[in-house]
Order: structure tokens, then sequence, then C-alpha cells
DNA sequence: TTGATTCTTTTCCGCCGTCAATGAAAGAAA
DNA sequence: TTTCTTTCATTGACGGCGGAAAAGAATCAA
């Protein structure tokens, strides 16, 4: 068995560094004089900063002289180099195990997925560390080392215990799933709520780059929303937040699994979209994607339920909107694929519900591959080596 | 006329300091040892912050000696000075004025109200500057300096800029009132959102104190709501948050001012419950008085209004909680006076509705009495003159 | 070559907060 | 009474971070 890789610390020890490292990061190539605007420092401070960024090789100089404005001495970019370091993002659903191997700039170099063996805690553990060693191997060939691991599960997680308090889907409660994943892999492991992970990665390298306060609303076998406020990442006093699922749009709707009638997601979720359509046309449609492929050929019954259900996402994300007053909601999760059935009423819902200066909120789709819930975890990894704020700031 | 009276700058120039002073300020009497393990701050650095805030008479040693440890020296705890300094708090309301003058830690000194003489800002600034000179000369009484202003207004507002930028309410847009009131006063004035000011209050002076995460739910003319995350107030990316009054309740609803059906503000805020009470009975209810006191002697069709009203609540409540996590929501405002009336109905509805451990989430009711909109404007006065963060650090 | 302009680095300095040692105020033990 | 122990508070030295200002570097224009 290979020797247990050893990982290095991330160079940047003052607030500062922290700073200007993920403002390179997130905002591309940069100028000096560009880092020190957006990170309110002054040029030496960032001078400062940069130096053991550059020297131990994170940070490079970048050529790209492109159009300078011909007077004064040319800025010299600088960017993160993407090959210096790789991690990897797991995300365990209720039947798969996804991971990814990703660069420090979050970009995918492998995917892979497997089946759940089972659903307890062992044999998971033992799928995951698998998977993680086969990442590894790949690792190898880039001649990088593996900084560090991210696993995201769906539940109420506490990250900086790194434990799994608990997880319905997986019916996992008070796992301290970070000590257990390091033991098989000797890395450093971040565990994180799925929605949260996804977040993180929208903030750091998506549509929620330089936004103080977001959401993110993803749509699928559950309607989840991850938060950013005040450019944190919002975690709930008891591990809990963004449960947009559960707001009730009709009373007089369906039952939902948590006992009340017209949630979000016992309307607009896959289950309850197969369910309705269904009942609607009377045919034995199995899945979403029969659902989706009968709404795609007209039918008239399935139609009206896609249409129901963005109406149902409309009002819920005006209500995350009327609450904290986002700059925007990225509307992502595999539910997207049927975005062309329910767009229209998404946008209308949401400009009927949203209250005053809420409406200005701006909705931006992101359509979800399968892979991205791992590179949402892997994210969390990236953050926990350069070692910022704890759900670090925007 | 007075000769302008000048106002001094706060001795707390370091992070430290501020933090320091503001944890005096909330949590009471507290010795050096203390301070340094609620600010996280070396016992040196206490010793250095306290001894200018000493000398500026902000901070008073305090000789209290109760229940000590028998053994080693015993401690020194230190107080603030309430009557260090004043300030003053104006709410203008759709019909009134309403100021007061308080001390440093927010006690109430004087209250006065007069009523709107009409909404444009010309006679509404004049009757604000009026009755602030009433409150001045009241401070002259008391021989210490008022040392700033705060205004609460209902709509959007930007503290920053010191703009009223729209008020419904008053019918106000764009009105840069910090600046107009400053001029009249020769004092420095903070402006702010109504619910957002109660909020702050609560956060520095009353429930809130310590929570990272809580909400201020205020039931009356209006349902509004107070944020605060991460420690900070939420102010919305574009000046509005907290706008749980239009969460959709039930869209068969009675129709609300907003355009839609069925909002928390259209099921249980005083002119809804006035008007549903009239539908009930069929008596010529006016006011909400009148409405509380059929419920009161037993009508059923009144009491079935509140018991609504309640449950509309509890709803709004549980999914601000579902949302937002946080650790407790403080139910306030006018409406309060018929709590006996819903109480029962608030707790089920939110015990029904709040998903997970969101339901952990503390419910607590606090009286509103009628000056403690102004008070919420005093306490962004002291706050601005502490000059902690803008919306300060819990 | 000199100058103008702009980006970057260097050098110096101030400031803040920690560390470690010292001092202070009690009660307990001798 | 004296000394010890314990805990709280203060002092002074130290180190680190970030800012201001001046110097250096790279380019084009005259």
């Amino acid at each position: 068995m290979r020797s247990t890789p050893r990982t290095e610390a991330f160079p940047a020890h003052t607030p500062a560094a922290a700073q200007i490292f993920t403002t390179v990061l997130s905002h591309g190539p940069l100028t000096r004089s560009d880092m020190a605007a957006r990170a309110g420092l002054s040029a030496a401070a960032v001078t400062k900063a940069v130096r053991p960024l550059i020297e131990a090789g994170y940070l490079v100089e970048e050529a790209g002289d492109e159009a300078r404005p011909a007077l004064g001495r040319p800025a010299n970019s600088v960017r993160v180099d993407g090959g210096r370091a790789l991690f990897i993002g797991v995300k365990v659903t209720g039947d798969e195990i996804i991971a990814v191997l990703t660069d420090l700039c979050c970009r995918i170099r492998v995917a892979r997925h497997v089946p759940l063996p089972a659903r307890e805690p062992q044999p998971v553990l033992t799928a995951v560390a698998d998977l993680v060693h086969e990442l590894l191997a790949e690792a190898d060939g880039f001649g990088v080392q593996v900084q560090g691991i991210g696993v995201a599960v769906s539940g109420d997680v506490d990250r900086a215990a790194g434990e799994v308090r608990l997880s319905p889907f997986l019916e996992w409660r008070d796992l301290p799933l970070a000590e257990l994943v390091e033991m098989t892999t000797g890395l450093p492991v971040t565990v994180d709520n799925d929605v949260r992970a996804l977040t993180v990665a929208e903030q750091w390298f998506g549509a929620g780059v330089g936004l103080s306060d977001f959401a993110v609303v993803t749509v699928g076998a559950g309607i989840g929303c991850g938060l950013v406020v005040h450019g944190k990442v919002v975690s709930g006093a008891h591990g809990v937040a963004g449960e947009i699922g559960h707001v009730v749009i009709d009373p007089t709707g369906p039952l939902c699994h948590c006992g009340n009638r017209g949630c979000a997601e016992a309307i607009a979720a896959d289950p309850a979209i197969v369910a309705a359509v269904r009942d609607a046309t009377g045919l034995p449609v199995a899945d979403a994607a029969q659902a989706l492929e009968l709404a795609r050929r007209g039918d008239p019954g399935a139609r009206e339920v896609y249409a129901r259900a963005g109406d149902a996402i409309g009002r819920a994300i005006a209500t995350v909107a009327n609450l904290m007053g986002p700059e925007r909601v990225i509307i992502s999760g595999e539910g997207l694929a049927a975005y062309d059935l329910f767009a229209e009423q998404i946008r209308d819902a949401f400009a009927a519900s949203a209250f005053g200066t809420a409406a200005r909120c701006d909705l931006l789709t992101r359509p979800l591959l399968f892979d991205e819930w791992a590179r949402g975890a892997a994210a969390t990894a990236i953050q926990s080596f350069i070692g910022g704020p704890p759900h670090g700031t925007g």
C-alpha cells in the first residue's frame, strides 16, 4: 500500500494573504493594483502577500499583456496555478457515490461514480475509501499531491466538528465522518451539507463570485436552498437552514412527508411530479424522465403538473427573496432538465410574489451536471486548505 | 437660540476597544477576565482597552463584591456609566412622531409624542426638530450632552447614505433625511428602517444579546421582521429584507394591498383583523381595540379571527425559522395586546410547520410599549456613536 | 536621452495585541 | 503576625501586520 501522502500547509498566514489569494482565485488573473483595490489593501500589502504565494507556486505571473493602456509601466497579471494542488470531492447520495478529482481552481480532472453498496456507515466508508484511492492513483499521474478531501452529505452536518448529525436519506446519526475518512485516507477531510457545499462552489467559483448576499436553490429529488448572507454561508443556529422545500405553497395541496400539506417539495420535487403526472394522466409513469418525456410530447395533464411545479418554485424563491433580499438567486439541480417546461411559471410567480425591491433580485439558472455536487464537496476542501474564514467571505 | 452643542468622539479607536465596550454594554457588569474570555482577547488587551474608557468616564469600576469565590484576589467589575451620554431616538409613523431621550444604556429618560402635522417632508422635519429641541432642553437638566440622534422610518432606508429611499406610508422618495435633521439640530444623525432599529435594540440591549442568529417579528399595523445573521443585521442587497408580511399563508385568502392573496399581513395585521371581525360579526367594528374587546368578551366570530391570525403568524415564523435557522424569534409589536387570544395558535402552527431542528428555535414574546420604536432609533444612534461595525456584531 | 506616466517594490514606521513577568488583594496556614 | 497560595490586574518588551512615502522599473512619447 502506498505510503500515506503528507500534505503541506498553505503559506498564507496573515488574513490579508488569504484574502488576496481568494480574490485572485475567484476573479481570475488580476494585476497587483486590482487586487489592492478589490481587497481594500495597500499596494505594499499586496506585494508582501503575493511573494510567498508565488514562491510556493500557488500563484504565477501571467505574461498576458492584453489591451493595456499604452501609457506607463505595463501591469503584471497574476493568476492561480490550478495545477499546483489537487483535491477530491465526494458526494454520497441515497443510491450512489460520486467522486471527482479537481485542481485548485475547482476544475474537474476526473470523475467517478459507483452505486451505493448499502446505507450502513461501514460499507459506505469502504466504498468511499476505494473510490478515493482510485482517484489518488489518478492524481499520481499528474505528479501533484492531493491536499484534501471534501465530503458532502444531505442532512444536518456540523462542518466544524466533522460530524453528520442526522442524515435521513442514509439513516445516519452523530457519525464522526471526517475522522473516519481521515483514518482511511490520511488526508484532511472536510464534511459539509451538500447544498451548502454547492453554495460554496458558487460563491468561490461560480455565479456567486463577488456577491455578499445570494441564494442557491436546487430542484430535484428534493428542493433545497443554500444562503449566503454578509458574505458567509448560513448554517443556522441548529445546523439547518435553507429549508425552502418545506415552505408551504398551498395549504390544501398534496401531503408532504414532513406532515404538512402543499410544501414546495410536495409539489415540485421529482417524486411529487411523478405522482402528480400519474394522477393526471392515469399512465404508469415510473420516474422523472418518463414524466418529462410525456410533458415534452405535449400531454396537457403532464404539462399542467410542470406548470404548477414552476409556480411553486417561483413562489418559494420569492419567499426567500422577500426575507433575505439576496442580490441573485441561482436555480440549479437535476430538476432543471425540465426547465423549458416551467421557466415561465417560475419567473411569473416570482415577479408576482416578490415584494418591492426584492423583485430586483436576479434569477439565474445553471444546469447541474451529475458531478456538480461532488465538485461542491471539493470546493469545501479547497476552502479548508486555504484556511480562510470557515464558510469564507465572498 | 442655544449654541449648537459640540459632540465628542468616543475614545475607542481600536477594534478591540469597541468590542470590549459593547460587550460590557450588553452583558452588564463584568470583570476584566470575563471580558477577556467573552471577547476572545488577552487580559493585557482588556486592561489597555478599558483604561481610556474609564478615564473618559464611559466605564466605571463597580464596588459590587457579590458572591466571590473566597479565594484569591477579588475581581473588580466594570460597568457602563449610562449617565455619561444621552441620545435621542425618533420614530415617525403614519400619524405621529414619537421621541425618546435615552442614556448610553438605552434606558428611556423622557418620552414625548406629537401628532404628525402632515406627511410632506417639510412639516415633518419641522415637527421633528421641535421635538428634538424639547428633548435637548430636558437633556440640559441632566447636565449631560446629547451625542447623537437616531431616526426610524418604515420603508426602504439606506442607513449608510442617511437616505430614505422609499417610504410608502409617508410617501417619501430619496429624501436625505440624516443630512436634513443634522442641519436643524447640529448633531450626528443615524437614519434606519424602523424594524431594523428595533432589531438593533434587541441585539444590544434586549433578548438578542449574545446571539449571532435571531429574528424579531413585529405584529401590528403591519407584520415586519428584522433578521440578524452572523451577528449582523440583514439589510438585503436592495435595502429591503425581512418582508415576512408578504409570505403567502393561504393563496385563497383575503386580498393584500401588495396584490396577492393570503399574505400574512392580509390575515394577521390589525386592519385585516378589524375587517375580518366586521365580516364575521356584522358589527361596525372601527379599530383593533374594539375588535379585541369583542373577542375578549367571548364573541366566537371574533375569537375565530384571532385564532386564524395566530395560525398565520405561527406559519410565517416557521418559514423564517426554516430558511435561516435562528436561535430565537422575538415576537413583538402593538398586536401583542391580543397575545392571549392567539398565543396557542402561534405556537401550534409554528411547531407544525417548523422542519427538523428548526423547531428547536426559541419563541419569545416581548410586549412592545408605544415608545419602544423610538428606543430602537436611539439604539442605532448609540451604535453609530460607539462606532463599532455598522450593524455591529452581537 | 530625457520626460511623463503608471505599476511595483522597498524601507521605515506606527500600532495593536500577545507573552511573560511582576504587582496587588484577598484568605488560609503556620 | 508572617508567609503561602490563589486569583486578578498591570506593566513592559516583543513581534507581526499593514500603511505611507519614496525609490525603482517598465513602457511610450518627445
